[in-house]
DNA sequence: GATGAATGAGGTTTCATTCAT
DNA sequence: CATGAATGAAACCTCATTCAT
């Protein structure tokens, strides 16, 4: 393992524990083993490590998650897929979730290289979750009145479960299965409408 | 307003715009229009001012939901006063509630007493919902496998909506009613049952 | 002596032997007996104590400077007075002008506080050489064909002078008389005039 | 253009822009499009590069300055023609003046190899003035009481000049003509000694 | 009750220089 | 010849907290 890589093992460890402002840069530099220095010959500044971080882990996300919900699923299995996935994915990579949900956006300032990163991975989640909700739509697996707001809300969703469960402040039951059955039941179609 | 008052006044609104790592003592005095020594004489220390705010805005943030949700409502209806008492509350206390997004967990430690604050609070909100989710079952008006899991979930959703409706990356339309309507079918009884 | 005053007092002798950049805030610190940090309590940063130190200074030789202008005297032995104004300042403040001369410019950026403050106190003393030419052009006792040029020259050359004398790589024998003298010379009216 | 020339051509550069201490040895391999290691092969150490820098326009700058008061001139206007080449001097090699303005004696320590170097080009330069003025005194074209102190006056004099010039906190005219006028009134024999 | 001067530990960043390749 | 990764010392600055008044 490089230098750097360990540099960003370190850090990606530390800021899951313990965030991003309390964690020095002096402690990533001995916990990786390297020199103080040598940080800031890899990288511009502290941010400029997340930021690095940031980018490899969510492109890495991104790309299992649009495999997760890819194929020949029905809409409304390629939302049970999204939620199925997050799961997996946050079991398996706790701390890398945790960086996430830590600070976004805390410390980082609006307008930051990472705020914008964040942004956008963001934006990518919402549109895989607007496909889904579309394409059940299509194939007569989902019904909503506005897709929008639906995207929303699902996304919401997912969103709160995760942050609870990793970061709560009580212990969570693992609730995958209760809301693929929550949203299936709310998404199918058949029920009288509801007046929004 | 004395002058114990007006430094909270500016901690919550520095504290809101800013965080708490990221607002320094001196600000808040200087907002406040006291003397840097006196944060310390009303209070113990930092944390004592955030874990004052926390307890004073904490408790009458409980007292109104309870009454949001009490007197002669169906289950469900309690639940969908849940949802719209969240809504109105955070727009007319984003300060208040942004603290606790800000902050919540990050950097404070666990085990420290505004955690521990922070946790009794969550537990009373689990608790109203899981009444109303009981309520619902008893009246007839709500199904459901499982409560807990199902208290926890809407309890999730809530936290996810508010949370980036108050701090997301993206701008998010207003999802109180997608919500209702969400809960409502995904816990009106009458469907085929859903194993989980 | 106040912690304050101290910390000008030590900055300005470490200014004036290592010039501001090769000073460190800690060094004037440790010189002065206070603690780092207060360094930062009193001056908002290591260039704020520069600031103060050239305000005060500055203040205090322009006055001096002025007053050894001032009275019934000729136009010529106003010129004569700065000259020799010039050179019993620099003998009897050689740190506070050695500051002047060590960072002017030099690292202090154009547009900074600092290099106003210097702008400003420069063209107060142009002004006044500027003032005894003209006087001198009124009662006879000077000539010149240009005294916008002949102020700066003056100017120039003390400058010069004062600098050589202060900084200069070998020393130098004091120059006021032959200064004095020369000026005479070169302004004294009765000479076939020169094309310039 | 070898890498090493490349090397002293963007610190030559930039040292005038910056000054010394504002530069950095990254900054200048960069500029240089060299490793940065490249410096510290080609030059013992940063000040290596600039004691070069200096060692070869300081030779280049004495020989066209003994240059120009060469010939059959008179002695003022050897006084004359050295002024006239300060100006034109400056006018065509800014950045290499400016350095030594910069930095001269700014942040180098006296007892340094520049500071020697600056040292032995500034007493060539005082012998030039002093043979031109015992040429003068000679050739009966100056006249003067003390050639010693009349020519660090000089030196002083154009020493101001340029830094006024290059360096001042106001724009200043050109004020060779001036300066020559100057000098001519002020060394012409045949006025009334001045006692000193 | 209130002040504000003083502290010192800790933070991030810069940078000239070394050295193995 | 040339490189560039790595270093570590030193720089400036922030800030929560203490305490004499």
């Amino acid at each position: 393992m490089s230098r750097k890589e360990a540099i960003m093992a370190s850090a990606t460890r530390l800021f899951a524990e313990k965030g991003f402002v309390r964690t020095s840069t002096i402690e990533i530099a001995e916990t990786a083993g390297v020199a103080h220095g040598t940080l800031f010959y890899h990288f511009k500044n502290k941010q400029g490590i997340i930021y690095e971080i940031f980018q490899t882990n969510g492109q890495k996300y991104l790309e299992e998650l649009y495999a997760a919900a890819a194929g020949q699923l029905s809409g409304i299995d390629k939302i049970n897929a999204i939620i199925a996935f997050q799961d997996t994915y946050s079991k398996h990579n706790k701390q890398k979730l945790l960086i996430f949900f830590r600070d976004f956006p805390g410390p980082l300032n609006t307008g930051s290289p990472v705020a914008e990163l964040i942004k956008s991975i963001h934006e990518q989640v919402l549109a895989l979750i607007r496909h889904s909700l579309q394409t059940g739509i299509d194939d007569g697996t989902v019904e909503t009145d506005d897709i929008e707001k639906t995207t929303c809300l699902i996304n919401s969703m997912i969103f709160g479960i995760t942050h609870m469960d990793l970061m709560g402040p009580v212990p969570v039951p693992t609730l995958t299965e209760t809301a693929k059955a929550f949203c299936r039941r709310a998404l199918t179609p058949g029920k009288a409408k509801v007046s929004v």
